[in-house]
DNA sequence: CGAATAGTTAAGCCATGACTTGACAATTGA
DNA sequence: TCAATTGTCAAGTCATGGCTTAACTATTCG
């Protein structure tokens, strides 16, 4: 997945008033779906599916025993973001964008275009 | 305007593709109006539209000189956002929201709840 | 087993937001 | 002064996203 679309994702789900409340109750412990849920004034279902955008996001995640679900933040889960936003904050800062990519690259170091180019 | 309500019109602001777009290209150094749009295959109009968005989140500031409009990056135009995603890295550092609530406190240092409370 | 609990999925409704076009304003150059 | 340039505003169209209800699955308890 494309830097770009998970920058996307993240702001697709972080926009959202109630995802975001999401959030900052799973910044301080874990929780299932139903305890979630339960301050909001919105049927169960709506809520699954904040979690669901969340989780496919990448910002949080979970896991079902039985039958109760219990969701926990993704550690790394925003850091794409703070890295965009870091990068734009201070314009000489930008090469941490090629550092990102550099440290999350798969393989193959050769095909990196890195800092010489253009031998026209 | 509470800090709830900043961070989401800077997240209403980033969510559009466009709109990072263009402040990608502003980060790099300031533009008119006209510059701003040539890259995208979308009106002027369109895009002036998105550019108020911008400069309504606090995001980018611009001055009209003549029949010319220059657009600027803000400078702490995403330091509200950086500093919730901080505060949600790590929970332990929750109590930054405090801090920046209280550097950017008007006056009355008195009503703030402070650490203590329900004296009942 | 049968009923209650906890969550999931699908379909549909409605508000919001992105874009268009067209009319307009203001500045500048010939 | 007239025309071109540069941008702005308003109204309307269309797709997307958030919520609902209803039906359904899977687990646990009595």
């Amino acid at each position: 997945m494309l830097e770009h679309q998970v920058i996307d994702s993240i702001l697709r789900a972080l926009v959202d008033p109630t995802r975001r409340a999401l959030v900052e109750r799973l910044s301080r412990s874990p929780a299932t779906v139903g305890e979630l849920a339960a301050p909001f004034d919105m049927s169960l279902a709506a809520v699954v599916q904040h979690l669901q955008a969340l989780e496919a996001a990448g910002i949080i995640a979970s896991e079902k025993i039985g039958r109760v679900r219990t969701c926990r933040l993704e550690p790394g889960g925003l850091d794409a973001l703070a890295l965009w936003i870091e990068a734009r904050r201070n314009p000489a800062e930008r090469r941490l964008d090629r550092l990102a990519a550099f440290l999350k690259a798969p393989e193959s170091p050769a095909d990196t275009p890195s800092t010489q180019e253009d031998p026209s």
